[in-house]
DNA sequence: ATTATCTATAGATCTATAGATAATGC
DNA sequence: ATTATCTATAGATCTATAGATAATGC
């Protein structure tokens, strides 16, 4: 009994359906949503793609998957970021380039015609965007040293972000991304 | 004859290929490269998946004379570039959104393993990171008024630009990509 | 002769369905 | 009974090659 005793069912399956996620985070990090293949994310958990489909239906199923899980990690209360925990993310993504290429493969398809994860960035975006305005007012008020408002500010913000990790996950060598992005955030900081 | 004694067969065949590129474009903008087929590039142009392998006999040669095409564009000299028409260019790709989009697709795609488009963003973001730090440069001189270096805030500057596509192509009703770009750039401007 | 285009087709995938078999858990 | 997994396979693609035919240009 490899599982022992306490671990029923239930529990198992979840953990199978988990251990697909996390492959498939990998496959989706090497050939982008397109071009995984369902195989492919089968044989990274020693099962026929067949078998991988008793866990999820269809591949849009796992996608919305993959999606759930992002959320997750999310889970840290909006009210609860400040500006300087940002750059300690970023920071904390640079060791971490597997999931970052991952979703930054799926931004990009994103953005392409009837993309089964169009919608999921188009509201994560939106909502992102507002707990960082919500950060940046905690922080500075209802105007930045600069003078922009904390809603002008919040897109900027979010764009370096991702503009900073295309650039680093193709020339890793070239982008210092966590010492970009914090020469950013003095910038933001910094009174007009 | 449809074309008329002075185009000869050299230049409706070089019209034939410009048109197949700008067709590759729109599929690619729709698409992405991995889920544009040549069957639907060849259909716009009214010929067979087979007739276009006789203009570009490979899916990927077609790919590179799509990234050769972009290339042009950036025909104006790096020296002659200045920080105002960065804001005018902005503006300008606003109006251009199939253009926008199917870099971006390119750009996300390309993070992802032996993408036959990686190499070519590796080897343009390095380029356009010096240019951008030179007109930083011309502008400004050796420290920006923020008192960051050129080339530390030049790879911040493409950022902006590329973060703001996504989120303007995502939700363009929500973002307003040039205002925003030129937000950044009077922060860029702005005295510490 | 060369160029442009087509039909036919090989060979590789890919997703999803159908249905069988084995293992697990009330 | 239900869950996990497999084999078999349908039906759609997709890229690329082979080779024919028609049109164009020295």
């Amino acid at each position: 009994m490899p599982y022992g005793d306490a671990m029923n069912a239930r529990v198992r399956s979840a953990e199978r359906r988990a251990e697909i996620v996390r492959a498939a985070l990998e496959v989706i990090a090497e050939r982008g949503y397109r071009g995984a293949s369902l195989a492919a994310v089968a044989e990274r958990v020693g099962l026929t793609q067949q078998g991988l489909l008793h866990y999820f239906p269809t591949k849009e199923a796992l996608l919305v998957a993959v999606l759930e899980e992002r959320d997750q990690w999310d889970a840290v209360p909006a009210t609860q970021w400040r500006v300087d925990l940002l750059a300690a993310l970023v920071e904390y993504n640079a060791m971490r380039p597997g999931i970052i290429q991952t979703f930054s493969a799926l931004l990009g398809e994103s953005v392409t015609e009837g993309h089964p994860a169009r919608e999921y960035f188009t509201d994560r975006y939106r909502r992102v965007r507002e707990n960082m305005a919500g950060v940046l007012r905690a922080e500075y008020g209802e105007r930045l040293p600069s003078g922009l408002t904390p809603e002008r500010a919040a897109p900027l913000l979010v764009a370096v972000m991702d503009g900073l990790q295309y650039q680093w996950l193709l020339d890793p060598e070239s982008v210092d991304m966590p010492g970009a992005f914090r020469d950013f955030l003095a910038l933001l900081g910094e009174r007009a």
